[in-house]
DNA sequence: TGACGCAGCTTTGTATACACTGGGATGGTT
DNA sequence: AACCATCCCAGTGTATACAAAGCTGCGTCA
């Protein structure tokens, strides 16, 4: 593996998992320290994250790690909403059922995998990537798959903000069955609804539950 | 200027006015010396533009422009369609009406714009570039701007595929100034629906006029 | 005669040294 | 005491040298 490739890997992982804050400046002598590599694919790799929105330029001198507000959730489920109903109607249109069935059946499920195991909610939020994989493949479009995926590790980070606890995730997952059963229907229009829906329960939840992200950032400035 | 940005903005450029065709490999040393600047901006630059969908790498060896197939054109205006819908849905729900009345009559006489003096119809496109412009800025949603901002770079390389006869482009005026219309009078259905409408037409001019991607491909294999 | 392998070269990937810019601190002046 | 100018330094931007990896073409062997 390249190491601008190992320090992009690094450096995205531990945006997405927090461990790397919102406003944390990104020093290119000290990343490239830490990672054990020049500064030349430290670069590389600051410029991969900030082309995905992960960090953004400070003002002509270093990047810091993207802020992650409440304020502009609306605006991003806007944007995920236009994106997920185009594909759940194109998934609609051109799937195979039986893939369809089938998750509809273990999103039915879904709620026994929703125990206290398993804080991270690992399974759970596995099923519901594969139902966002198979919708990707049905709809086959190279552009909007590629946009959704650009869209989606933003929604990982947002994740953090709310608190899911277990009856949103088990609400949820009966929403995610929905869709996929609308899917194998071939009912596009319901499709659509559905995650219209779905999208708009998830944010009000996120709003309601959020935690302030000026408390989540605060305690990272050590 | 950034010797960075000026090699990212020059062969940006190139690439969109085809002065650069689809295929062409990209190598670093040459770039340099043809630019004036070393390996190092260059590198920059051309993940930019990889970043953005104008180059790919090529299969760990260098990168080339990209392809503009007709393969996949449909697929582009699909994902196409799902943003421009959403975003006129939004102006129309949010937009100061005074703005999109002006457009509206401006686009009626548009076809006063298309004269032969101006084969590249400057100032035709300038004016739908303006309505693009006011639906952004009313529609009020950063991300969503932002993935039409990457989305449009490809429609201007595609716009060469098809030959934009005066017929088509009065069309097309008619049918944005229908599009500012809607958005002015708030309707947002009807808006939608119109820009639907508006992209299918588009779509189907530039299937049935474009000529062979290969044959264009070809002349530049010099 | 065809296919496999090796050697050389071209091109990319990485490291490092140097240049330049912007900001902050310090000292002087009003 | 407050404000402005200058100097210094931290950190980015660029160039270049070196390392590694892939392709090409030729030669040899089956």
């Amino acid at each position: 593996m390249r190491a601008s490739e190992k320090a992009y890997a690094a450096l995205r992982s531990d945006i997405i998992h927090w461990r790397l804050t919102p406003g944390t400046v990104l020093a290119e002598v000290e990343l490239s320290e830490r990672l054990g590599v020049s500064r030349t694919p430290i670069r590389e790799a600051l410029a991969k994250l900030s082309a995905e929105g992960l960090t953004e330029p400070q003002s002509g001198r270093g990047v810091v790690v993207s802020e992650i507000s409440l304020d502009h959730l609306d605006e991003l489920f806007e944007l995920r909403s236009a994106l997920e109903c185009r594909a759940a109607e194109l998934a609609a249109q051109r799937c195979d059922p039986a893939v369809f069935h089938t998750l509809h059946r273990q999103l039915l499920n879904a709620g026994e995998l929703i125990t206290s195991d398993d804080p991270a909610r690992g399974d759970y939020y596995q099923l519901v990537g594969e139902l966002d994989t198979a919708i990707d493949a049905a709809a086959g479009n190279h552009y909007l798959t590629q946009a959704l995926k650009n869209l989606r590790v933003h929604l990982v980070r947002v994740r953090r903000l709310g608190k899911d606890n277990p009856a949103r995730l088990r609400d949820a997952a009966r929403e995610h069955a929905g869709i996929a059963l609308a899917i194998a229907n071939g009912t596009v229009a319901v499709a659509s609804a559905a995650t219209t829906v779905h999208l708009d329960n998830s944010l009000r939840h996120l709003l309601s539950t959020a935690s302030s992200p000026h408390s989540s950032i605060k305690t990272s400035e050590q």
